[in-house]
DNA sequence: ACAAAAGTGTTTCCCGTACACCCATGT
DNA sequence: ACATGGGTGTACGGGAAACACTTTTGT
């Protein structure tokens, strides 16, 4: 039987993130150099103990913010426990792994103990943490083809071409342009700004700027099959 | 600085499972109800405390064997975190629900204070796992579409009604008969066993049996778009 | 013969893809 | 003029839904 007085073998909680970004057409994750013992010197993801009077959203949030403004974190959501009771040496520590986005814009202060990395060529990292962003970025992958993650990955105006690059990282292939604009546009996901990108160095037709209308993550196809017959008025 | 030495705060962690079946026709949930002070009387989810030397999936299936057959429990996934300061009374606790799902054919024997529930007509519930009820139950409806999860509320051997009623009722709506059977034939997961079942008291021709030729979960419909390009060889 | 239930065939629609073609700009 | 990159139009294919039609049984 259980029982919520009974206070069996209390444990430590620590959430951690994987913050990806894509940059110079690849996806990168933010990692920090550990200082301390277990691991020492090897790269590991940032997060921390869980606080008493925080929930795990709040407490990565919180300490993600002593890496990068917060502002800049567009979306944030969980992704697993890990638990394995060896998972880190010492005493057990279980660890809640959220999945943030930053738009492939903003260039963050980062302390001076962290760094982007290539999540497709990671450095040895530490503890289990190689398979949490692993993890992150096959969420990534599967999302961006059923939601508007994508918004959480580009800038607040873009080309179209400038976001094929970034699906095309994020995704780990080339996306064809049309085909994106098309798909998200009848998914009434792109708002033309009106406003227009220079053309490069080599001439070419100037570029129109397009925004994501909507901020916050939203399902836009919700059912591949088995749908729900059409609601009859 | 984060320290893996120093264990601030430490909490109680604990594993809760929404077992789902279908049943009559309905989509049901196993509860039990708390003989305990903290909302005694009330209903709640199956699990308890997290064990030293346990992951949270083995907890949960160790926990879960006391309640059901575990050989029953056809397929089991980590859900989310559930850490609001306050979702329980007194010392905090740290909760990881789970999904489980048990074939309509099973009537596994359940303690006597434990009993089925449907869904979408919840008792009064304990802490707040109504809430993780119904998020288990809209993971199950997405995943019914993209995966073959189904062969996880089915019987051994169906026939298409059959297996229309059991998808209906997990996803609240009808389905089509023909068209879920030629959706999961495309897919290749429905297999003829060459059996038929008897016809039922008005006549009607006998139906065919099948199976799901696989055990274990798989993604049968990976990319609704964005799709990568087809391997060249 | 008739009703009932299962299974098959056919048609339609929509979405995503591929690709050819047109447009605007710099040199 | 021509190269370069952006944007549009069109045609194809596939998958899913809707529904009529045929098949097989019991009464």
């Amino acid at each position: 039987m259980r029982s919520h007085i009974n206070s069996s073998s209390p444990l430590a909680h620590e959430v951690l993130a994987a913050v990806l970004q894509v940059r110079y057409a690849t996806l990168r994750v933010l990692l920090w150099r550990r200082a301390l013992d277990p691991h020492l010197g090897r790269w590991s993801l940032p997060g921390g103990r869980l606080r008493p009077d925080e929930d795990v959203e709040t407490s990565i949030r919180r300490q993600l913010a002593e890496k990068v403004d917060i502002r800049q974190l567009k979306h944030v959501e969980q992704l697993a426990v890990f638990s394995a009771p060896d998972r880190v040496p010492g005493p057990r520590v279980v660890a809640t792994a959220f999945l943030g986005l930053v738009p492939s814009d903003v260039d963050p202060e980062v302390p001076e103990d962290t760094a982007w990395h290539e999540v497709d060529n990671l450095p040895r990292t530490a503890f289990d943490h190689r398979e949490i962003v692993l993890k992150a970025r096959d969420r990534l992958r599967s999302k961006l083809s059923y939601t508007n993650v994508g918004f959480a990955l580009a800038p607040h105006e873009f080309t179209i071409s400038a976001l094929r690059e970034i699906y095309s990282a994020a995704l780990g292939y080339k996306v064809d342009a049309t085909n994106l604009q098309r798909v998200l546009s009848r998914r009434g996901l792109l708002e033309p700004t009106g406003h227009t990108a220079p053309s490069g160095r080599g001439g070419g037709r100037p570029a129109a700027l397009f925004s994501f209308g909507c901020e916050g993550i939203r399902v836009t196809d919700p059912f591949a099959v088995f749908r729900p017959p059409p609601s009859r008025r």
